[in-house]
RNA sequence: GGCGGCAUAGCCAAGCGGUAAGGCAGCGGUCUGCAAAACCGCGAUUCCUCGGUUCAAUCCCGAGUGCCGCCUCCA
């Protein structure tokens, strides 16, 4: 059974999609005015590894992550820049997709843009209009609040704290200062549309509520975001949906917790984030993510260079013990007794990675799955009374693909690559001199190895190559 | 001010009623010609504090302290 925590209800529920054996997520994408920040490549991520685990345990999974092209910022961006804001939108998202590709997140299935559906978004506000829960005002139109059933119920505020709060900014144009603009009149800002309503574009998010609606059609099952986004983004998305059409908007809310540096929430208003695509020129997608991954989506998680650097040392044992079972399996074969312990706990250690994965996708106990699996694997390489021989090097075999799949599950590209001819070529060298105890020029064979990208060790078993990790 | 979350070994981090996973670092050992490697073993007797519920609490309830987030754009 696996279970999600929702926001909705702030509890851990049993997930139950709504066609048996589909789910269909709607995640909050980029506004493309910048580079995205490692921040936000966790909320990516997150749902990547959400996708491929639903997927694993057997559902067509759907995931719509839209690309918001019209902004704000994304105007102001042109400004400053002297480009129009089609031009900044049309740079910035493709450079999303090279970032999203480049952190080994699978693209989503489908990518809608804000700006190719402001017919529906018109449709959508003409709705609300028309059931006297949106009003016009001075060429802008704003949601009526007041209308809205249940409004706060996504946040857990409601309306009388809200409006008693100092920080909401008061308008003249506005009813009531909890009331949102869902289209703002052109203000020769260089990027507008025609409207019922006069010349202008779209307020935040209305287009996530059509877009969900045209791709996945209200309900659908999950709805995701960074935490940030319940208030006021997915509570005014539930105000528009639930009043126009009656519909509920999605089953379950997931939301993931912040990345902090020092602490501090990284946002780009605060000017402390780190590019996705910086932190990749040091460290590799599986590194990233492994640090991301390594603590429970919804815990704030804190990015430090210690802390990464206890990701690289910790992952890279993990990705070389495909290495190890590599290297074993390329022996020749000998005789002895079977041993079965090792299939036997891969069996139980399969189990406790998807048991923690179905428990709200805690990847921090599914990665210690991974850790006792590897270890477990080692550990059998390394008993004395273990020999190569048909029945083991079958199970070793079979437990390295495990830990292969398993981990491609959090995206984690483990494998033992092939090693090149000429590192093979060397080692075999290397061998030969050990044979005849000439330990110079065997050292020194190792030492041109580990030059060129590799490591060697010697166990009792023969040498074991492998490529360092990053 | 309102709402929400978090406080677990030197560091990171699970656990959410039955007596503390995992990773990094450290220490001891095994293996090795050597080894930076690998493997094995060792580490929390206040799980922030104080009360309470319970046969039993890190886990539930109350109060307090300290952090963080949201209430404005934000993953």
């Amino acid at each position: 059974m696996i279970k999600i925590y929702n926001t909705l209800t702030q509890k851990k529920e049993e997930f139950v999609s709504l066609t048996r054996g589909k789910v269909k997520i709607y995640n909050c994408g980029p506004t493309v005015y910048g580079y995205f920040h490692i921040g936000n490549a966790r909320n990516f991520i997150v749902v990547d590894v959400i996708r491929r685990y639903l997927t694993f345990r057997g559902f067509e999974v759907t995931l719509v992550q839209n690309v918001t092209d019209v902004y704000d910022k994304i105007i102001n961006k042109a400004k400053v820049e002297n480009l129009t804001p089609t031009a900044v939108a049309e740079t910035f998202t493709n450079a999303y997709f090279e970032d999203l590709e480049a952190l080994g997140v699978k693209a989503p299935d489908i990518n809608p843009k804000a700006t190719e559906h402001i017919k529906e978004m018109h449709d959508i506000i003409g709705l609300l209009i028309e059931k006297d829960a949106a009003y016009v005002s001075e060429g802008d139109v704003y949601m009526d609040v007041s209308k809205v059933k249940d409004y706060g119920k996504l946040s857990h505020k409601n309306i009388e704290e809200l409006q008693s709060g100092a920080r909401i900014e008061v308008s003249e144009k506005k009813k009531s200062p909890l009331d949102f603009v869902l289209w703002k009149k052109d203000k020769n800002e260089g990027i507008s549309w025609d409207s019922p309503w006069g010349k202008g574009r779209p307020g935040w998010h209305t287009e996530c509520c059509v877009m969900s609606q045209k791709y996945l059609q209200h309900p659908f099952d999950i709805h995701s975001g960074g935490i940030d986004l319940v208030f006021p983004h997915h509570e005014n998305e539930i105000a528009q949906v639930e009043t126009a059409t009656g519909n509920k908007l999605a089953n379950y809310w997931v939301h993931n917790g912040h990345l902090n540096i020092g602490g501090q929430k990284m946002s780009k208003s605060l000017n402390n984030f780190l590019l996705a695509r910086d932190i990749l020129k040091k460290y590799s997608k599986n590194i990233v993510r492994f640090f991301l991954l390594s603590a429970h989506y919804r815990s704030p998680l804190d990015f430090t260079e210690e802390n990464v650097g206890n990701a690289v040392k910790g992952f890279s044992e993990l990705g070389n013990t495909l290495y190890r079972v590599a290297g074993i399996l390329n022996k020749p074969l000998t005789d002895g007794p079977a041993d079965t312990s090792l299939a036997e706990k891969g069996i139980a250690l399969e189990a406790k990675f998807v048991a923690a994965m179905d428990d709200d996708f805690n990847t921090a106990q599914a990665i210690a799955a991974l850790f006792d699996y590897a270890n477990e694997i080692k550990n059998t390489i390394k008993k004395k009374d273990w020999v190569l021989n048909y029945e083991n090097r079958e199970a070793l075999k079979i437990a390295g693909e495990k830990l292969t799949a398993l981990s491609a599950i959090l995206g984690f590209k483990i494998e033992a690559e092939k090693i090149p001819a000429e590192i093979e070529a060397l080692a075999l060298e290397r061998e030969t001199a050990r044979n005849t105890k000439d330990w110079v020029k065997s050292d020194l064979i190792r030492k041109t190895i580990e030059e060129k990208g590799f490591a060697v060790e010697d166990t009792p078993k023969g040498q074991i190559l492998m490529r360092k990790i990053k």
